[in-house]
DNA sequence: TAGATTGTTAATCGATTAACAATC
DNA sequence: TAGATTGTTAATCGATTAACAATC
C-alpha cells in the first residue's frame, strides 16, 4: 500500500463488484469508465481514480475487461483470504443472515451460531450449528474466528463485544444499534435506524418542497 | 431551509439523536460540544457546525440543554410527522424487522406487510397483519402509504419498486441486495454485502500490516 | 466581572472533477 | 495512422477544522 486510501474508495469498491458481477451475468466482454459512471451516476473521473488506488485494471484507448475487472476488484478487497465468521445471537435477525445472506460472496465462511435459548441449541440451521453461548469463548480461540457478527440484544452487546475481542476476534459486525467500543476489534455498525431516519428525512423534506 | 443541508450532515443527525437519547437515560442534563465531541470521536466544532445547520439549540457560556438538544434533533429529522410504511416480503428479514425493529422511534408506523406464501397469509405477527402481495397496490392507493421496505428476493425487486413508486410511495428502505431505479421514489438501500466486504477489506489489511 | 462555551467566519484539508499526455 | 480511452497531474469544490467575537 502506498499511501492510505480513503474509506469513501473502499466503500464504492463493494459498489463496482456488485455491478461488474451483473455486467458479468450479462456477458459484457468490456465497459468504459463512461458508460460504467452513466449507470452509476458517478463521473468517469471517480471511476479512473478510484480504481486506480489499486493498479491499473484498465487499458488505454480501450477500457475496461470485464472479468479482468473484475478480479482486480475482488484482489484489491482481498476476498479470496477467506475469514472465519460466527453469528453471536440467533433469533429473527440472526437467523434471517445465517439463511439467506450469501457470506461465501463477500469471502467469508460462516462457522456457526451461538444463542442460550434451549430450543435452538443443538440445532441447525442451514449448515449453521447452534452451540450455547457459553462455549463461544472457547470455540474462537479454538478455530481462530476472525469476525463476530452480533445479533443481539442491546444489553448484551457491550459485554459480547468485549468478549470476542478479548479472544481475539478482529471484526465486529454490528447489528444491535448499540454503538460499541470495539476493544481492539474493528467494528462495522450497521444501524438500520439510523438508515431509516435518513430516508425519512429526505422523503418529509420532498413533502415540504412540494407544499411550497 | 437556507441552502441544502449536506447529507453526511443528516447521517450525523441520527447517530446524535442516538447518543443524546443515552444522555437522556443516564438522566445527564446538558452537555458541551466539547464533551460530546469526545464521546463520539468528533471534534467540537464539526459538531457546533452540523447543530447549527439547524438553528441554535445551545446557549454560549453553558452548552446544549440535553432534553432541548434531543427535541431540536427530533424537529430537524421531522419525526414528529409520522410516516406509514408497509413491508413488503415476510421471510426472514422481513420478519425480524417486523417483530423487532422499533420503527416507531424513527417516526414511522409499520401498517401491514405483503407476502405471497399461503401459509403467512392472513396471519399476524406481533401487531402486524399479513396480506396476500395481490393486494399491495389498492392497500398502498387506499393508505396513502409513504415508505416501502423492501425484503424480498433480488429476482422480485425491481418489479416491486416500480410497483409501489407507480402507486405513491415517496420512499424506498431497499433490502434487497440489488441497486434500485426507485421511479422518482427516494431510494435507500441497505447493502449488508457492502459493509462486510468493508469491514473484511480492513480485518484483511491489519492482518498485514502486522505480518510485514 | 471572569470563565465558559456557543455561533459563525476564516483557513485548511481532502475529495472530486477536469484536463491532457501517454498509449493501445 | 487516427480514434478512443486510460492513467495521472492540476484545478476546483466542498467538508472539516481552527479561531475568535458574541454572550450567557
Amino acid at each position: 500500500m502506498k499511501y492510505r486510501i480513503s474509506e469513501n474508495v473502499i466503500r464504492r469498491l463493494s459498489r463496482y463488484l456488485r455491478r461488474v458481477d451483473a455486467l458479468v451475468a450479462a456477458e459484457r466482454e468490456k465497459i468504459s469508465s463512461g458508460e460504467l459512471g452513466k449507470i452509476m451516476g458517478l463521473t468517469a473521473s471517480q471511476i479512473r481514480q478510484d480504481l486506480n488506488c489499486f493498479g491499473g485494471f484498465g487499458q488505454q484507448g480501450y477500457g475496461y475487461n470485464v472479468a479482468q475487472l473484475r478480479s482486480g476488484i475482488q484482489g484489491a478487497l482481498g476476498t479470496e483470504k477467506v475469514l472465519k465468521a460466527v453469528v453471536v445471537g440467533a433469533g429473527n435477525l440472526g437467523s434471517a443472515l445465517i439463511t439467506n445472506f450469501h457470506f461465501a460472496e463477500c469471502g467469508v465462511t460462516l462457522m456457526a451460531a451461538f444463542d442460550v435459548d434451549p430450543k435452538l441449541v443443538g440445532t441447525k440451521m442451514g449448515d449453521t450449528p447452534i452451540y450455547h453461548a457459553d462455549t463461544l469463548e472457547n470455540y474462537i480461540r479454538e478455530n481462530a474466528v476472525d469476525l463476530a457478527v452480533l445479533t443481539l440484544s442491546r444489553t448484551a452487546a457491550e459485554s459480547t463485544a468485549e468478549l470476542v475481542a478479548k479472544c481475539g476476534v478482529r471484526g465486529i459486525w454490528n447489528f444491535t444499534g448499540v454503538d460499541l467500543d470495539g476493544r481492539g476489534a474493528l467494528v462495522e455498525n450497521v444501524h438500520l435506524s439510523d438508515s431509516l431516519l435518513t430516508l425519512g428525512y429526505y422523503v418529509r423534506s420532498q413533502t415540504e418542497e412540494k407544499e411550497n
